[in-house]
DNA sequence: ACAAAAGTGTTAAATTTACACCCATGA
DNA sequence: TCATGGGTGTAAATTTAACACTTTTGT
């Protein structure tokens, strides 16, 4: 294991910052600026810095490209790529991380890159290809664990604005999963799991009928038992 | 994220084996023959070669350290690890791999790591520092990742051999979990659960009392309802 | 008044849990 | 015969699922 020469790597970041918008799942893309794959999409990444620890690296890329520092959200590594030939210049392994936001009311305040965009994934997703480099596994790979930890933990508030009703966050299963749910067992479900919520006393009516408490995320991560997918 | 003059990693794939051995949950390590940390344990790994495929890199390390070629047991890629200074010498990003694997006949029948054993991992665990590097990190993610993996889906079986007992499968289960579970209704609950266990017809009386089915691991892998670590 | 979304009540079905009990073998 | 683990039955407690119904707003 020690030894002096081994073949040198290049290694970046990848994000795959996931948001609902307007109903819809989607994943912020970027228009590439040069060869290869030059006028496709991709997801937004760099390169690690010689001194920058990985998660450093991951919310560094994701200010630079959303302006948004995650009081609010969730980003977590989700796997590294590094198969030869991925990218055909050099061999580069790439660390993914997944990232999840509340939907921002300016679409992207960063400057670096300019033609970056949410788009829904179920699109991206159909056909393969529609992404540069292997970056279509790496959003497969992004949606499915999103999905999956949707069930067994209270991540689906890291989709909301700090506060937020039930309803919204049904809203969000719903965009996730591609299913309806019981707005009433919804209801029931997700206010009796100790620490899932943690109502603020207010209450708003934006979106018309009556008014919903308004709730923030609550300390619980791990949802016993999980929410069903049916 | 073009150019051409990126800081240069090394990269390394490092392997959280884990198995059960007479009844404990347990991990192989290695003695390390060289500095940094000659002669304390450590996990075993190796940095991945020119053209060489991340999981091809991590099959390699497992073939030379075990000498198993995984048609048994399951190989996934766990997290990714790159703190600058992780590694004293060079920055290393190093790519953790999860193999759990049958209580194997021989220890290691393999070549290259000649001081490489199983461990209890609940030792390793308690006291951080025991282990080289950040492998202590490493093998705590791994470790968390095989029990929540028990719970819902079926790996427990990759614990196992080709053909195994509802008895044997239960052990698997409270090793890993350090739990007891009610024999009764665990096995009504795996035999009633389609596509966890196939039966072989064969049955065995290892272990006296009275004889038990023989099964293969079934082809279904997400188990739903989950099985519950109480 | 009506539509629309929030929230509560209620009941049948399904699942889990605990444990009594029988089965088939070796010592 | 007894000890040991394998395996089935069953009933209470809990959880889910489906949906009727009431509440509170905007139009």
């Amino acid at each position: 294991m020690a030894g002096s020469d081994h073949p040198p790597f290049a290694v970046t970041v990848d994000l795959v910052l996931l948001t609902v918008r307007s109903g819809r799942f989607a994943v912020l893309v970027v228009e590439r600026g040069e060869q290869p794959f030059r006028g496709r999409l991709a997801l937004p990444g760099g390169f690690i810095r010689p001194d920058e620890d990985l998660p450093d690296a991951a919310l560094r890329e994701l200010r630079e490209e959303t302006g948004l520092a995650p009081s609010l959200g969730h980003l977590e590594q989700l796997a590294s790529y590094g198969a030869p030939g991925r990218d055909p210049r050099q061999r580069v392994v790439s660390v993914a991380y997944l990232g999840l936001m509340p939907d921002l009311p300016e679409p992207v305040a960063g400057s670096d890159a300019a033609a970056s965009r949410f788009v829904p994934v179920d699109a991206l997703l159909r056909e393969a290809g529609s992404l540069a480099f292997d970056h279509g596994a790496i959003l497969a790979d992004g949606v499915e664990r999103a999905r999956a930890k949707l069930e067994y933990t209270s991540l689906a508030t890291a989709f909301c604005p700090s506060e937020f009703t039930v309803g919204e966050l049904r809203a969000v299963y719903e965009a996730v999963w591609g299913v309806e749910l019981d707005p009433r067992n919804f209801h029931r479900k997700v206010t009796g799991t100790p620490g899932f919520l943690a109502p603020t006393g207010a209450s708003t009516t934006r979106g018309g009928g009556r008014p919903a408490q308004l709730y923030r995320r609550g300390s619980t991560s791990a949802l016993m038992p999980p929410l069903l997918r049916t």
